[in-house]
DNA sequence: CGAGCGATTGAAAAGACTCAACCACCGTGG
DNA sequence: CCACGGTGGTTGAGTCTTTTCAATCGCTCG
């Protein structure tokens, strides 16, 4: 289990902003901060695992949060990295099953939860929460379905400067922190593969490495790579 | 445009019973029945197209439809092939954007439409409706996750395998009749990779080919070979 | 019956992966 | 403060899967 954090007024929650919260009033503030409790990650702490049942849903304050599933012989397919203002766990809620996917602190974490009767009253009173959760799921399906065509359509070149592209918009300001082998299954290959191919793009000029932490020097050169070109 | 086709009545519609709408009451058939105009589209007839907004949703009655993305050079990549009872093009209604994907009859097809505001007003007005959307999205979301980590983990191989077992439940009865291209479209590679693997299936008796046909013997052994065995 | 698209085959090349060894950084304990 | 151990990063070589390109075959439709 977490130990205890300090609570975060959601009012004051620097990932709001980005958030499916982003307009709630301060009433509708306070109610939020009322139902939900805020828990301190360690880095590889798992949030929760695919197979069990979902008891509520994870608002990020901060931090990075790997959502994966395991394939065969256990190699992870990372499917998305969160960071502040995510809310993780929805899917599983609405679909009442057990999740099918795990999610892992990357990184120290500030996590608040909110559990499975609030959160749907929550849903349940306010419609415009409901309509934005429908709209995010939307997007999302969307997402996933250029995500698929990247991954059968693209070379690995390509694909890993697409990451490259997604997770310095994640990362904004800061500079990506994986290990290579989180990277690698993010980008869906060889840890060895996505070594070199960080070496070519280091010799273009593309990025920096300092030892781990990767810095994006030449990002819409990059998103032209991704693209074919 | 597609011609007028026989209006079909919802309530004796064969796709019904898997569809969204199957616990719907007969007051709410004939509700339905009024709001929703019967198609016929011919192979190779597009339901939408990739950019294009949508003005409401499609219900299939018979045939089947390919819903794909293009990537780049046009290469399609076949994210599902729907059948009787589906329901298409709600994400991008309640995404507000426009399509994402393109949907293409890939044989004779009967579908309803039913308009946007139509639908939405449908939905308001049923809770359990707009439950079950949120349920059927949640539903695809996952399935889209281990469809990557299958697209990013597994043979070429062991993907053909895993594609003609899902296709087997799809054509239910039918042989599958897909051109080699969308085939191999669907699993993610090439043409000639995909012919070249039918005929090792072919060899090792699990499946049957009648020209383009596929008729599927084995699918429990495939289903293992799907799995890595 | 001919045209044309879709299916098939062969051969060669390319992209990725695996395996194995080695290096570098980091935190620990002495 | 330094040696030690371990994890994560890097490199090389060889292999294998998959793709590409080119040519041929065979239905099916007009």
């Amino acid at each position: 289990m977490s130990k205890t954090y300090k609570h975060v007024n959601c009012s004051a929650c620097e990932g709001r902003e980005g958030s499916l919260f982003h307009w709630f009033c301060d009433n509708q503030l306070s109610g939020l901060n009322a139902i939900k409790k805020c828990a301190y990650y360690k880095k590889n702490q798992a949030l929760f695992v695919e197979g069990s049942m979902p008891r509520g849903i994870f608002c990020i304050n901060s931090g990075k949060v790997k959502i994966y599933t395991q394939g065969e012989e256990g190699k992870e397919q990372i499917i998305q990295i969160a960071s502040g203002g995510d809310l993780l766990g929805f899917r599983a809620l609405f679909s009442g099953d057990s999740y099918k996917v795990s999610a892992t602190a990357l990184e120290e974490c500030n996590i608040c939860f909110i559990g499975r009767s609030d959160f749907l009253e929550l849903v349940n009173q306010n419609p415009r929460l409901r309509d934005d959760l429908m709209k995010e799921l939307s997007a999302e399906l969307t997402d996933k379905a250029l995500f698929i065509t990247n991954m059968a359509q693209k070379s690995v070149r390509q694909r890993l400067a697409s990451s490259l592209v997604s997770l310095a918009e994640i990362y904004k300001g800061d500079m990506i922190n994986l290990t290579r082998e989180d990277l690698a299954n993010y980008v869906g290959t060889a840890t060895e593969t996505t070594i070199r191919l960080l070496k070519d793009f280091k010799d273009e000029n593309l990025i920096k490495t300092h030892t781990r932490k990767i810095e994006v020097i030449d990002i819409d050169r990059l998103a032209d790579i991704a693209s074919g070109y």
